[in-house]
DNA sequence: TATGAATGAGCTTTCATTCAT
DNA sequence: TATGAATGAAAGCTCATTCAT
């Protein structure tokens, strides 16, 4: 095993590396992360207690130290486990028969998936600029989506089915906000809404927005990327 | 729980009506309201201190009380100033020569205001669930603006001009998060956007989504499809 | 008052200044502090608490923080006091009809005053590493007294009494440290011994030491600082 | 007062006596007490964790006491261990040519030792008075010491080399700890100090306190002051 | 009204020690 | 013997709120 016997690591940050633990220590740090999660949705960042965290995991309350230094540590991994969770989680395996099928499945994919994580999301949003690890954690989870989106626009434009002038980046950010913030003030805010209607009204401003409901044919000279109206009003 | 985040708490009157209070009662009380307006913004209303307050008021800690009664009724004030203060701010002075140009100047004004209480508004979003009292605030601030834009779009539906198969509500709700969210990540986040790039494309994303590039004539069996307002009305 | 209103001065160390106490903040205080000397006295500075201290001041343990921010901080304001204590207290207000007389009345006096305070004595030398603030403490109240006799011993020399081959430091560190030693053995250790015996056996020895017992006349031609030894053996 | 600073505590056996450990468990004990050593002279007794100790063994947390019941415990067996050490070096191993000369040559390897061990010897100072036991550890190594030099007083004494109206052992104890003291303040408290020259002072002050630097007839009408050993012996 | 000292519940964190494997 | 996870008593410290002046 051979470990660091010289004095000056001595002094060693608490909490043992994951992967040296043993299989029992690895089942109680996963109770701790359930408990966690459960408790964060429940009360909040700032309402949250370590006790509160111990009690529902079952354990000592010293043995949460022994697997988070602080409860800023949870949280991270908390929200680390959920972001993995929501950007794993694929809502169709077969190509949709057309774009706009696509994006209204993915619309109701995430609102429901939103509405079953509600309260833990609701603790992300509450946490996201509490420390600049957070925010970097939150910037980075954003952008693999807004990616995700960006490459799906830029295939459209690609294959003349979206308005060529739009910035991928720029529109699939927008875009991508207006879903998950719908989806919050459904809800996190309680504003009532039908989720058909949603889905359907969501989908339309998409396709529209975007411009798939018509066609972009490649036009030799290269139209301006933007601001550029349709010809009719000019 | 804790005794104070029960909605009721916030509510509770203030330890005496602002309508009683004197001349240097009302300096006293504006001036704890600014710097809790500062304190919120810097630090965030968790790690905000009464004590803190009160050093920036330049009033002794005690004195907190004399016209707040609780942490949780100043933020209150404070954020229900910070959203009249938002509702009250007119952008135009002129009518816009067409919708889309009203829109980017909406946009605009919209950008530049949230850079402007960007960190407040930080912090409203992260006591937005902290009780149901700034829950319910949150709410009746947002259909404000909803409602303005929801008569705007309706307006344009009955003119012919956008398209009259959106539910007005709905599609308000959904493009004002738009706008709104997009200025959350950029300034709040921290993702980094172009003023211009960002106004012209939100900008085209609402025009081409609520078909305001085309014209939309009154066909009367196309009318119904989604619960617009009644026929009669136009 | 006009106290510092800048954000920037919101977080500020808890206690405040001594200087801007109130009467009863200034009692409250010097209460905590002679609680602190008593509990340091009689438990060391380990095992002392802050709740002993607190309840020996007859304060709730929260008062505690409005006065010192730790624990190392009243250690350290007891011991500057009894360092100060111990470096006014004058033994003797008329000269002395001799060095020798004088030493020794020096002498009775250290080992008396070593007895009174030798529990917070033995705090002291339980704490002096503890820190480089301490240490430094330590250091500079050494300084006090060996500077003392230092300057002592150079007025012996120059009027021909002690030794002119004693570096006058060196010695007055030395010599110091004999008798601080000797009663930190007795006090504290608990070795036992008779003071009229102790004083005379380190009145005799500092007496010889310096050579006080027999004249050193101004020879001409200076003698070599170190070591030379008496005529005799050479 | 806690549970394990009683002396009985510390006198308690270890939890299997070291007479009936294999070659195994003596190697590994050995290796926590090393560690121990490194620990202690590195944090102090207050600030070492067993956890610190075990790491720097190379040994599971538990494993430690399989050895040793408390930390008291292996203080005690490193003090010990130290003591021993420092008993059992010889300096000289030709007889000096005078007492001046084997005094300078004592007083050098003393300071010399007291730097190498400076660490662990402040430590010792820490926790001097923290138990009964430690105490009397204290006291007896002391003894050792003092009785060695009271011894060679004695023989100088009744040599006629040194001055006999001094009381061996007092002026024994009086002048180890001016050489001793003066090592600390060298070397743990930090002030500044020429070799040469601290060992040349030390030595001129202690040949010149004992008188060894001229004769002392033995007048029998002078002998009696002090209780010096009975004449009868010499 | 204003002041600033006092209060104490409440929470976090540490770490010596035990114990099942 | 060795391991490392679990335990929980003990402190430390914070800060919203109260209160005497």
């Amino acid at each position: 095993m051979s470990p660091d016997t010289s004095p000056e690591a001595a002094r060693e940050v608490s909490p043992r590396p994951v992967e040296t633990l043993t299989a029992r220590g690895l089942r109680t740090r996963a109770a701790l992360l359930d408990a966690a999660r459960v408790v964060f949705a429940g009360s909040g960042f700032a309402e949250s207690r370590i006790a509160d965290i111990s009690r529902v995991a079952g354990v000592a309350h010293g043995t949460f130290y022994t697997y988070f230094s602080s409860k800023e540590e949870v949280l991270h991994a908390v929200m680390s486990e959920l972001q993995r969770e929501m950007a794993s989680e694929r809502p169709a395996h077969t190509a949709p028969p057309s774009p706009a099928q696509g994006i209204e499945a993915a619309h109701r994919h995430y609102l429901r998936m939103y509405r079953t994580n509600a309260a833990l999301l609701a603790t992300l949003e509450q946490v996201a600029t509490l420390s600049e690890d957070l925010r970097t954690m939150r910037r980075e989870h954003r952008r693999f989506f807004v990616d995700r989106t960006a490459r799906a626009i830029q295939r459209w434009q690609d294959a003349g089915l979206a308005d060529p002038g739009l910035d991928p980046t720029y529109t699939a950010s927008a875009l991508g906000n207006m879903v998950d913030r719908f989806a919050y003030v459904w809800f996190v805010i309680g504003e009532e809404f039908d989720e058909d209607k949603a889905v359907e009204t969501l989908t339309r401003l998409w396709v529209q927005a975007l411009g798939l409901d018509h066609e972009h044919p490649p036009s030799p000279h290269r139209r301006p990327r933007l601001p550029g109206r349709s010809t009719s009003t000019s």
